[in-house]
DNA sequence: ACTTTTTACATTTTT
DNA sequence: TGTAAAAAGT
């Protein structure tokens, strides 16, 4: 049953030099169940590559027999990558690798008659998930408010994470919507879905179950076929995927999983850590591999990490190591509130740059929640410091893209009631909410789909005569559509749709910047579209791969949030907010209990695990919080890190110290306000024990605002072009007002964005 | 039918 | 504080 482990190092083949002890069982066990529990840069992602690669190299397998899959389409194309790297140019590609829902896609397509669609079914996204259950919510005279259309999204999404099905629920579960009829709208919204010949992404795993759990065949065919499984990020699997994974794996059971338990950061999506534990139960013969050497972070970082998640219990436990020089210690620093936080951020990596040379795509800041991000943007654009937010708008999410792809849903497929709904006034054409109602009500007196009711409202007189001809205009123009779509390739044809549609008009009539942008990401979208066979294939990799990463080759740093840096490495990591309340979120210290406090643990542990060579803490002692200035005091988890690994700033700007004072044995100055906090104040670590009280509070906000305005005129004298009145134009803002000037910096009221300020070599004269 | 004002309400996010 | 959706106004 196993495979010869311990070949002397000279026949080694090449994809397993220079890999350790561990990382050379997780590559060579290919027979029988392997769990690798694989800390945080321990060259996972490089095990797992190898062992594809050793599995196709010695023939065990052809690259269509292997089922892999990954939780990003990121890491499937990286790995992707890098496995053809190892095998040569001769590879053929891997047909199952890629994610669960792409994998899931793929199958269903095969077999969407059996479970009641057609194979060119609709993948609908969370926006058109939310605006059906409205109509179900609405039609059913339910209080939106007190049952959000939200909430029923988050509980299916609950239900079929867990593979349960409308008639599975339980009483309890049922009890959780409107009174007990979460079943009926669930049971609803299913039916909804298979009318509109769509499905949700939980559905693109739930269908898969419910295929593999009743039809034999389909079962036995797909066992033959994957005689290897790998499953990558282990710990993010929920539990439909797991039933999955444990149906196709039951036969050969070469079933290998990767992951680590202090990493799961996703148990508010349905992830379960648990899925490591019970792998071991349902597969006992399984081998257990352990990859605990590091070769990413410095001792200091490593030893920091390792001491915050030791507070976290029931962790499977690993000691991560590493042979590594010492290095800096991670640095805490306190800051009076989030604009210092902002500005010391950027001073310190100024410094980084002037002094070390260190390039900006090498550092990175890490941030709790999405609001976060403003105040380093903010900074960011005074001082010319380039950056990326990575997260937020992503290029499919936005409006005129979603306009775009739903009048080619409606062409590819005429059920799709959502697209059609969203375009029938888009441009606007006079087809209000009156007409829409008509045609709804046609389309369920007959049974048929919006599209199809529409045309044949045309031949009644329920609408008036102008509404009618525009109707009739515009169904026609889709049934031209339809007709030409067979011969014209799909980028001409969605040029051609834009075009006449009056959408591509309606934007050029628009003479904002914002319209301009628009217009220039429609063109991006068709020539996007050129790369794919058919416009199947293209609304697939919409609904699916929704990745939005712009290859850029400047240098610049990078802000995102935690839950976003899982996976990569930055030299140098700035975290920010380290706060209770921020981080830990106030949510998870709310509700949840103890869980979601250890799981905002892990998400730390993550944060300092991407740095390689420094990691740098930030606590502010005030921050706003929805416009509201809250005190705050440090996160819990600053105390929980280990004293000899970490440092305090030594030359603290006067508010950190107004902040020490704060906690300091016998001063308090917040005393007053700090009722609330007063049981909190229990958990201070030792880190930030040692105070020392100096400053006062009154001038600090000064301070403040003079560093600023010091950082920026220094050295500038400001363009001599540019005078208060004058009218401008930015790439960001669009077109604005000179308020004031200040050296080099300016502020601008503008037309769109409100007031900024920025520097005067980020805009030009009109 | 469309535009403006008011009001509610705020994690993390991939698919 | 800011946005986004609902309600009221034109």
């Amino acid at each position: 049953m196993t495979e010869p482990v311990n070949t002397p190092p000279e026949a080694d083949p090449p994809y397993v030099q220079g890999l350790n002890a561990p990382q050379r069982d997780a590559v060579l066990t290919t027979e029988g169940p392997v769990l690798v529990l694989a800390g945080a840069g321990t060259g996972k992602t490089a095990a797992l590559t190898r062992r594809l690669a050793h599995i196709v190299y010695s023939r065990k397998a052809w690259p269509s027999e292997i089922l892999a899959v990954t939780f990003t389409n990121k890491a499937a194309r990286e790995m992707k990558e890098r496995i053809a790297a190892i095998v040569g140019e001769a590879f053929e590609g891997m047909p199952w690798l890629g994610t669960f829902h792409s994998i899931g896609a793929k199958m269903l397509r095969r077999h969407a008659e059996l479970v009641g669609l057609q194979s060119n079914f609709t993948i609908l996204d969370t926006d058109d998930q939310l605006r059906l259950l409205k109509q179900l919510i609405q039609a059913a005279e339910l209080d939106e408010k007190r049952w959000p259309p939200r909430m029923l999204a988050g509980l299916i999404d609950q239900w079929k994470n867990r593979g349960l099905n409308p008639q599975d629920l339980d009483a309890n579960e049922n009890e959780r919507y409107a009174n007990g009829r979460g079943q009926e709208f669930y049971a609803q919204y299913q039916d909804r879905l298979k009318a509109l010949n769509a499905c949700d992404f939980g559905d693109l795993l739930l269908h898969i179950l419910n295929l593999l759990k009743t039809d034999r065949d389909i079962l036995r065919q797909y066992q033959e076929r994957f005689k290897y499984i790998l499953v990558d990020e282990y710990q993010d699997t929920n539990s439909s995927q797991y039933l999955w994974l444990r149906l196709l794996a039951q036969e050969r059971k070469n079933i290998c999983c990767v992951g680590d338990d202090d990493q799961s950061i996703y148990s508010w999506r349905g992830a379960e850590v648990a899925n490591i534990l019970r792998f071991e139960k349902d597969f006992p013969e399984a081998k257990v591999v352990k990859l605990e050497q590091n070769y990413r972070s410095t001792p200091h970082i490593l030893a920091a990490a390792s001491g915050l998640i030791n507070h976290n219990s029931g962790r499977l436990g690993k000691t991560l190591w590493t042979e590594e020089e010492d290095g800096e210690k991670v640095q805490i620093v306190g800051v009076w509130d989030g604009p210092e936080e902002a500005r010391r951020t950027g001073d310190e990596i100024e410094a980084l740059q002037q002094l070390k040379q260190v390039s900006l795509n090498d550092v990175a800041i890490l941030v709790r929640a999405q609001f976060q991000t403003r105040e380093f943007e903010d900074r960011f654009i005074a001082i010319g410091m380039p950056y990326k937010i990575i997260g937020g708008f992503r290029f499919y999410e936005r409006a005129e893209i979603r306009d775009a792809l739903a009048y080619l849903r409606v062409i590819a497929q005429p059920a799709d009631d959502l697209a059609f709904e969203r375009i029938v006034n888009t441009p606007k054409r006079g087809l209000g909410d009156k007409t829409l109602e008509k045609i709804h009500r046609l389309a369920r007196a007959q049974g048929i789909p919006l599209a199809a009711a529409a045309l044949n409202i045309c031949d009644t007189d329920e609408l008036g005569a102008r509404a009618r001809s525009t109707l009739l205009e515009l169904m026609k123009s889709f049934g031209r559509w339809r007709a030409s779509a067979d011969e014209l390739p799909h980028a001409e044809l969605a040029r051609i749709v834009l075009d006449e549609c009056g959408y591509t008009g309606m934007l050029q009539a628009d003479r904002t910047t914002e319209a301009a942008g628009r217009l220039e990401n429609l063109t991006e979208l068709t020539r996007a579209m050129e790369e794919y066979e058919t416009l199947g294939d293209f609304l697939e990799h919409v609904s699916l791969v929704m990745d939005n990463d712009a290859a850029d080759d400047d240098e610049k740093v990078t802000i995102m949030t935690m839950h976003g840096a899982k996976g990569l490495e930055y030299d140098h990591v700035f975290c920010a907010g380290w706060e209770e309340g921020v981080f830990p979120s106030q949510r998870s210290l709310d509700e949840g209990g103890i869980a979601s406090l250890e799981e905002e643990r892990r998400l730390a542990y993550v944060a300092i695990t991407r740095a390689k060579k420094k990691c740098t803490i930030f606590h502010a002692a005030n921050r706003r919080i929805y416009g509201q200035w809250t005190s705050s005091i440090p996160s819990r988890f600053i105390g929980e890190l280990p004293e000899d690994h970490i440092e305090q700033e030594s030359s603290m700007s006067g508010g950190e110290s107004l902040w020490r004072a704060n906690w300091s044995e016998n001063s308090d100055p917040f005393a007053h306000l700090a009722a609330a906090n007063a049981t909190r104040a229990g958990q201070r670590g030792p880190g930030w024990k040692r105070a020392s009280s100096s400053g006062s509070f009154s001038t600090k906000p000064q301070n403040i605002r003079e560093a600023r305005r010091s950082a920026v005129s220094m050295g500038n004298k400001g363009r001599d072009d540019i005078a208060i009145g004058q009218r401008i134009f930015h790439t960001k803002f669009g077109y604005g007002e000179v308020m004031d000037k200040e050296g080099n910096k300016l502020e601008i009221a503008f037309e769109k964005a409100g007031s900024k300020r920025v520097l005067d070599s980020f805009v030009e004269i009109v």
